[in-house]
DNA sequence: GAGGGTTTCTATACGCGTATAAAAACTTAG
DNA sequence: CTAAGTTTTTATACGCGTATAGAAACCCTC
């Protein structure tokens, strides 16, 4: 009935915490043909031979020769994969160098952030439905509140700090890579050129004067600029 | 073969600006039986009536007593059906007062967007892919562009203090509704819960000190707090 | 062996967004 | 009246995520 253990970590554990006398003991029911870590396995090569938009539940059942429906057993959707995927990403990612001083701690470790998640835009929807990173990336999330709390914060403000960050970087990637995506698909001249043509210069004077601008001003990345910014604001006065 | 005139305010009126002579004239071909205002209104009914889940190109067709490939017609696609709605009611926000404060401005400005979009989470999808809202709420960008111009910024940079802006609406936006989303459908525990069950204090002191109060604390309304910090850290200093 | 219990896997189906191709309904030219 | 041209509407189809129902494959106890 229910999707077989979360973490790899913890298997055979009664509530009581004692582990039944035989360690290697199959369970009863018929033996599984494929398993979670084969199904993000053969996602991977998908997502890195062809693409994350070829990253259906039929193909990835094709891939590790299943059906589509037996996928359901390993993994609970579609979404659930894309954690999965990003907690392998996540565990490839080198732990950088930090700076002592705070405030660099944040940038530092929210640009990191940022950079996994830039690369694979895909994984953010999946992300912001968990609200939070899988696992193996909370070590960015434990410096953030750590390094905000060394600056002054109350941990309470400390965490409101890291999801003021989060929000941040969830909006940057979203709308960049929808920009970005938008862009791809050039035939049409899209609604924004053409809001911006006929704007009345007289109502809103600022961005008739910046139209022809626009675009190029809204290309530049401005992340750590405005992440700077933000952890400023954030923590207590210079 | 392309789709009829996007504002409707323009119509007829040749690359000179010369209207033709016959301004009431009918150009050929089979007459319409459908119009994008009636799609909007239709689809306008429906999320009032049974939500936006409900919304889909089939039982818009129904409701406007058509068939589902002829409002591809009169709209782009589901997503542009969904930026004309936020233009109704973009059209319907108050314009509020606000307050004379450069940064004030700003705030409250962010704050009528946020409210807008908070009311209407699906929008925010659909709107990310057009990185702007519609042109009947362009007013609240230039209130914003325009008050961290006189806050003292450059015309560069105050557009990058809106954007800074709008990522961190975006995706707060984003965030809480996947989480609100989430939330309701509560028969199972959820991949967060499970991991911060098993925190390991030596390595993530932080979380793991803050492991039962982390859900209430992301929780909390913290938009304006984090707004304000946000256009505290982009103008110049205090 | 035979029958339950349990788990995994397969078959089928639904509704979704929308691509494609063709039919229908009109205007105009001959 | 007919033929061509243009626009709108329809029919059909594809692949998608996944719900549901039942078959298959194993372990046990008799």
């Amino acid at each position: 009935m229910s999707i077989p253990g979360g973490r790899s970590g913890r298997r055979r554990v009664a509530d009581d915490g004692v582990v039944p006398p035989p360690p290697q003991r199959r369970a009863t029911g018929r033996p599984p043909r494929i398993s979670r870590a084969d199904i993000v396995a053969a996602a991977h090569r998908i997502v890195d031979a062809e693409g994350v938009a070829r990253l259906t539940m039929r193909r990835l059942a094709a891939e590790v020769g299943s059906t589509p429906m037996a996928l359901y057993h390993h993994v609970r959707d579609r979404d659930e994969l894309l954690v999965l995927l990003l907690e392998d990403y996540a565990r490839r990612i080198p732990r950088p160098e930090l700076p002592e001083q705070p405030r660099e701690r944040i940038v530092a470790a929210a640009l990191v952030l940022h950079d996994v998640l830039a690369e694979r835009p895909w994984l953010v929807t999946a992300l912001a439905t968990d609200d939070l990173m899988g696992a193996t990336a909370l070590w960015i999330v434990e410096v953030m509140v750590d390094a905000a709390m060394a600056a002054g914060l109350s941990a309470e403000r400390a965490v409101h700090a890291y999801r003021a960050i989060w929000y941040y970087t969830v909006g940057e990637i979203t709308v960049r890579s929808a920009a970005g995506r938008q862009r791809a698909s050039r035939d049409r001249p899209s609604y924004r050129d053409e809001v911006f043509a006929s704007l009345d210069p007289a109502e809103l004077p600022r961005l008739a004067a910046l139209a022809d601008r626009w675009t190029a001003l809204t290309t530049v990345d401005t992340y750590a600029a405005g992440l700077r910014a933000l952890v400023d604001g954030l923590l207590p006065g210079s």
